[in-house]
DNA sequence: CAGAATTTGTTATGATATAACATTATGAAT
DNA sequence: ATTCATAATGTTATATCATAACAAATTCTG
């Protein structure tokens, strides 16, 4: 079957690593963190980054090209229900990802892209800026 | 001063190599097309691309680390009015790339951001998938 | 256990992007 | 026109991100 849910020793270290990050990583970031679990080549981070991301446990950062482990419940409890679209808020200051579910953006966004015949396969959102704890360390330095 | 209109010989080459392209490219395909040129290391097509993507008269396509020629009027006339975000719809496919601006749906997702106090500075949205086209084209290979 | 499928490990290489620094071109002020 | 400041260029080297190819080990299933 294709559908497991347990993982393997590999996507066991790198989903981890992920979690206790707490933030994006990149494949090479995650590679340095789990050497010690006896990965040691990047093919085989990329190799479990690409079996979480299936599984919806990982979602990759486009703008970043990194990872991070999803917010919502995939850490035991089956099931990876099906929200519509997510976007990613993330801090330039600290690394920190934050999701927001926006189906109903994305549809009406889809809908426009429809009108000229394209048929939407994927959707990527994604904010660069600051969050709130970042906001206020920069207007300290700004003065 | 910082903002001339004019572009260097290389601004030109790379702008107008992606303008005839009419679709996204990597920074290594424009290389290969502007060799002829006198352009011959990546940094200076990755210079170019930078100020082309400070003026607007490029994008950057997060999910295919590559970029397009804007499609709005950049290329005499001056002023670059600015639209709010742009959606792009890319065709995985052909490579077409179609610019659609979203500045509603924008303002709404930045603003769920903003409820747990996140500062948007620049918002990505990549549509995946297949154009009109391209989507008769796949129906015909899967009989 | 046998066979199939998957995962793993290993090496090598491809693809994308920037650092550092010397040089040349350009524009503005005298 | 000469000087100065700025921006653009060229060149080499290297950093960063990602996959190809193939052999070996593991796990699942009948």
């Amino acid at each position: 079957m294709s559908n497991q849910k347990q993982l393997t020793k590999n996507q066991q270290a790198v989903f981890a690593c992920l979690q206790k990050a707490g933030r994006a990583l990149t494949a090479y970031d995650i590679l340095d963190q789990v050497r010690d679990q006896g990965i040691r080549a990047p093919v085989q981070v990329y190799r479990a980054l690409e079996h979480l991301q299936e599984t919806s446990a990982v979602h990759r950062i486009e703008s970043m090209n990194a990872f991070v482990a999803c917010a919502h419940g995939h850490t035991e409890d089956e099931a990876g229900h099906h929200h519509g679209t997510i976007a990613f808020a993330i801090c330039d200051g600290c690394g920190q990802v934050n999701e927001i579910p926006v189906p109903k953006a994305a549809r009406t966004i889809g809908a426009l892209a429809g009108n000229s015949g394209f048929v939407t396969e994927r959707t990527v959102v994604e904010l660069r800026g600051h969050c709130a704890p970042c906001q206020s360390r920069s207007d300290e330095i700004a003065k």
